[in-house]
DNA sequence: CTCTCCCTT
């Protein structure tokens, strides 16, 4: 172990005697963080997320009435759920908001995560009329979120969900109707929705509910209705953010917005004020640099299991590394059983969560940042353990390389994690309000998609586009220079027929590139079966390999590698083998593959599929010639394309630098001469993920201009 | 001889 003489150490055995108390300092100020609003009492349930799962709808109805209250009068259920909504914080502000959208036609409201604006304002909304003028939608940045919120208003409102007034669209799911008024649903939902309805003349009023999360969708959108509002002077807007920095930037962007703060006019009993956050010492927190966050995690997780009545812990930390290393060391002490949670995690880890753990014996969930938000049983936990940071995808315009960032996390992913401890205690590894402010997705993105999205709708100059925060001119350069490689755009800047079309599926444009490119060599059958797989998940989703059974799941690999085809073919080959199998899970478990990617895989080829009629591309297949379909992907993927030296590679085009096949490859070692990759590791930029051998004169083919 | 946070059209 680390010596004595490291800060880290000293900190901790000082503080072994007494506690937290010496190390943490309990928040001294009353402060409107982690509210323990009465929607979040009542609605604790935090399914784990199950893509694709129609049964899915119906537990979320059954969680939200237990079983008993189902079997009750239903005349008396909706009475005390109507007593239920009067008791929300908001409704206090009902009239007030009411007479706010009457006479702005935007307004911002500053609520927290949980306040019940989401379920209450669209219904208030509804009940003053707003629905007889049009429908009513409210988005939402997550899918499960859009589909909780509807359900839970649907019974609040008493109606069928979907089939009356009540509905929500997110992918792969339409649970609307005609009837549908009250519609929730995603950002992008609504996003593609403006393809067909540019200024959204089905609606009166649209929420925009969680901005401050700044995802590229919620981004898009606000500059978007920027535009659209002018016109449409009978739609009203509102958009809802956790954060007055976000509100500010938000007023700024709309010349008049009136801002409603729903925080600071609240009032909590007292047993509602929280003194259960505990932060660093200032001095303390000094030492508690990037490098030793993991250490400090630990060792807290450590000290609540000695010092801490029982109850279970749960410790955010930033990536599947760190929390197999914390794993690792906090499996010696006994009575710990230990949960690792993070997305794509193997299906028999998250068993464990289900699991009821024997007595005095205490559970210790390592998540990553997923657990703000996913939470897969109905029992909290009593203590989380913040380390304060997380990782985030960014990209360099310059050299246009994606990687992956240690952040320190927002104010609002802090409120987020803490409240997960509602009953127990949060430590902080850091000092009070030391939050970091991490970048707008839209300042750490590729952008060619956006620059696409907004052609397609009409968008000519994205420099001017009306951006909450403006990204790097370079990355928007960048994304327009690809683009006119691709087809997309002409000479002059227009999207073209190719780009018409390429806007319409929802993927990478470059993926969206093979798709349209498939028509012309008659193989489009295959080559949408290929982007749904590398859609569906990054890098390894699709085979699963277990510790204990390398060697078999190494063989159940290679088998799809047969003749060296190249790893595109090979996901072809998963995904018409699984097929065959009639779409089996006992085949997956065979072959080592995972059957959440391959079902979400299924998922998007369906939509790929209806989408290619929209656009005009027949249904095409050459089954026996794989060359077409090698083809169709360069075309596509010629920017990413690298000649063999010696015993690496160097990209065809681009300052040279040295890559290599990746180990996990089914071409690794194989040294072909020209081949074609679908990403690089993120880590160091040097691995080819997802490699296809190409021959180098189809470069000239598909790219001329290149 | 290396291995990527979380979302979403």
């Amino acid at each position: 172990m680390a010596s004595s003489s490291s800060p880290v150490q000293v900190l901790y055995e000082s503080g072994k005697s007494d506690s937290d108390k010496k190390r943490f300092r309990s928040q001294e100020n009353y402060d409107d963080e982690i509210i323990v609003s009465p929607e979040q009492n009542e609605n604790q349930e935090r399914p784990v997320k199950r893509r694709s799962d129609s049964s899915y709808e119906q537990s979320v109805e059954e969680r939200l009435l237990g079983p008993r209250e189902r079997e009750a009068e239903p005349n008396s259920i909706k009475e005390k759920l109507k007593q239920e909504r009067k008791t929300l914080r908001i409704y206090g502000y009902r009239d007030v908001l009411l007479e706010a959208v009457e006479s702005n036609q935007v307004v911002v409201i500053v609520g927290d995560t949980g306040c019940g604006k989401t379920t209450q304002i669209p219904q208030y909304l509804y009940e003053a009329g707003y629905g007889k003028k049009g429908r009513i939608g409210c988005t939402q940045p997550h899918g499960f979120t859009a589909r909780s919120a509807a359900a839970r208003v649907s019974q609040e409102m008493g109606v069928k969900l979907g089939h009356d007034v009540v509905g929500y669209s997110i992918p792969f799911e339409d649970c609307t109707s005609e009837k549908t008024v009250l519609r929730y649903m995603t950002d992008g939902t609504l996003l593609h929705q403006l393809y067909g309805e540019p200024e959204l003349i089905s609606y009166s009023v649209l929420m925009v509910d969680e901005a401050h999360e700044r995802t590229l969708s919620t981004d898009i959108l606000v500059g978007l209705l920027k535009d659209i509002l002018p016109s449409r002077t009978n739609l009203k807007l509102l958009i809802s953010t956790a954060t007055l920095d976000c509100a500010e930037k938000i007023c700024e962007l709309f010349d008049s917005a009136l801002v409603l703060d729903i925080r600071i006019l609240s009032h909590y009993p007292p047993h509602h004020q929280d003194d259960h956050v505990f932060y660093l010492e200032a001095t303390e927190a000094n030492n508690y640099l990037e490098a030793n966050y993991l250490d400090a995690a630990i060792r807290t997780a450590l000290e609540i299991h000695e010092n801490e009545p029982s109850g279970d812990i749960l410790v955010f930390l930033t990536d599947r590394d760190e929390i197999e290393v914390a794993a690792q060391q906090l499996h010696q002490p006994h009575q710990l059983s230990i949960c690792p949670f993070y997305e794509n995690m193997p299906a028999e880890l998250e068993a464990q969560f289900f699991e009821t753990t024997p007595k005095g014996v205490r559970k210790v969930v390592l998540a990553t940042s997923i657990a703000e938000t996913f939470w897969p049983t109905k029992a909290g936990v009593n203590y989380v353990v913040d380390s304060g940071f997380c990782k985030n995808k960014s990209y360099d315009p310059s050299s246009e390389k994606e990687r992956l960032q240690l952040t320190r996390i927002s104010k609002a992913s802090a409120m987020l994690r803490g409240s997960q401890a509602l009953l127990g205690k949060c430590f902080r590894l850091y000092k009070r309000n030391d939050h970091g402010n991490p970048k707008p997705e839209v300042q750490r993105s590729n952008l060619t998609n956006v620059v696409l999205t907004l052609r397609h709708l009409g968008v000519n100059d994205s420099t001017r586009f009306h951006f909450l925060d403006p990204p790097p001119t370079e990355a928007l350069r960048k994304a327009s220079q690809l683009l006119f490689a691709l087809g997309a755009l002409n000479n002059v800047g227009e999207l073209t027929e190719v780009g018409e079309r390429m806007a319409e599926f929802p993927v990478d444009a470059m993926l969206s590139k093979a798709i349209v490119a498939s028509d012309q060599y008659k193989c489009s059958n295959e080559v949408i079966s290929i982007v749904a797989m590398l859609s569906a998940g990054d890098h390894d989703s699709v085979f699963h390999h277990p510790e204990d059974k390398q060697v078999d799941a190494d063989n159940a690999r290679m088998h799809f590698h047969s003749g060296n085809v190249g790893d595109h073919i090979a996901l072809l080959k998963v995904y018409n083998e699984w097929k065959d199998a009639n779409y089996s899970a006992q085949w997956c478990h065979e072959n080592y593959i995972q059957i959440r990617t391959m079902k979400r895989a299924r998922d998007i080829r369906d939509q790929l599929e209806r989408l290619l009629e929209k656009v005009g591309i027949e249904l095409s297949s050459n089954p026996f010639d794989i060359e077409p379909i090698k083809k169709a992907i360069t075309s596509g993927f010629f920017a990413h394309s690298a000649k063999v030296q010696k015993t690496s590679y160097i990209p065809v085009k681009q300052p040279p630098k040295n890559l290599h096949i990746h180990y996990r490859s089914g071409l690794a070692r194989m040294l072909p001469k020209c081949v074609l990759y679908h990403e690089l590791d993120l880590e160091t930029n040097q691995y080819m993920r997802q490699v296809t051998e190409i021959n180098s004169e189809w470069l000239q083919e598909v790219a001329p201009y290149y």
